[in-house]
DNA sequence: ACGAAACCCTGGG
DNA sequence: CCCAGGGTTTCGT
């Protein structure tokens, strides 16, 4: 059965949301760090899925969030990858685009 | 460098 | 209850 829905999100989310959330500006992660993050080293998949449901888009910075190799990976968002390409350039100037 | 498999979570039928 | 998907990651050749 479904598991039990805290909000529109269920509490593995609510923690990859917070640690995204808690992300410093002009700073990238990787998945798997971000799951290690939340105790899930394994649910980098998870992660990124968290990121694609995004409960709250404009509160949760998913675009800071990057491939362990700092590859831009994607964006569900709409803009797409090109979107989340300005944001990294915006706020990081350093990244590698 | 490329290809294929793995692992974890969520949503729909 | 069972199946399939996803913005990844890692190993093997």
């Amino acid at each position: 059965m479904k598991p039990e829905k805290i909000r529109d999100f269920t509490d593995f989310q609510y923690n990859v949301f917070e640690e995204i959330k808690k992300i410093p500006k002009g700073q990238t992660i990787s998945y798997k760090q971000l799951a290690e993050k939340i105790g899930r080293p394994r649910a980098y998949r998870a992660v990124a899925n968290a990121c694609g449901k995004n409960p709250e888009p404009g509160i949760i910075p998913c675009h800071r969030v990057v491939r362990s190799n700092g590859d831009i990976g994607g964006y569900s968002l709409k803009g797409g990858v090109n979107k989340k390409r300005k944001l990294l350039k915006t706020e990081n100037k350093n990244y590698l685009g």
